[in-house]
DNA sequence: TTACACTGTTTCACAACCGAAACATTTGAG
DNA sequence: CTCAAATGTTTCGGTTGTGAAACAGTGTAA
């Protein structure tokens, strides 16, 4: 099934980059995105630290990159009940619907290799 | 070879950004990775006209990234003596290397999906 | 030669991100 | 109750990227 080749990988995401640098949405940066990931992906619950922690960053960095994407509606933050220093954080339907596309995106990019 | 499903496309994507942030090397930007792979996958001669209209972007977002990118040897500048308004983007060796480790870090990840 | 078109670069004011450190809130142990 | 530990956030000073517009250098055609 995913039996890549060096070059193929390097050309799938050569066009998977291109598409998402030539579309009108605000970039996200190559941090972001992986947080964005981590939290769709991974099985919650998500905190601050432990996103900090799985990525090798700071806290702050991950504060930070919620600020903007919570803006844009990506994820949602809750107080934890049980513990109320913790912040969980959450999906939300269009963030599920960005990384739909963005999957579809790489889909298609890796048919027209093969 | 290269049948890739949705899930696995992002997951792919997850692993390679986390592998990415993880890094102690500075990161590169989206932008600044689209040009990088796009220098070295697509046949040159490569302009700053040319990759601003590949990009869907302006030209300073070019000359910008090629001085960044400059500095850490990923790509060189040279006058095109033929029309000397131009100036081509040139591999080299550091940048082969950067984006040889790229690709099979993206193998590697693939390769733990399959 | 003169005017214009075309390169890539620089400048400007502004916004975003960064790491380190200080901070407020909450928990739990003594 | 009190104090230390743990959470996430904010502040600080500095760096980097951004778009729009002005810019300098080069080619080209009248």
């Amino acid at each position: 099934m995913v039996d890549l080749k060096s070059g193929q990988a390097l050309s799938l995401w050569q066009k998977s980059m291109l598409e998402q640098v030539r579309g009108s949405d605000p970039d996200l940066t190559v941090r972001q995105l992986a947080i964005l990931l981590t939290v769709y992906l991974d099985p919650p619950p998500h905190t601050v630290r432990g996103l900090a922690s799985h990525l090798n960053v700071t806290k702050p960095v991950i504060t930070r990159a919620l600020d903007t994407m919570g803006i844009m509606g990506l994820v949602a933050r809750r107080r934890d009940e049980r513990d109320r220093r913790n912040v969980l954080i959450q999906r939300t339907v269009k963030g599920s619907e960005y990384l739909e596309r963005l999957g579809d995106l790489v889909v298609e990019q890796a048919r027209e290799i093969g």
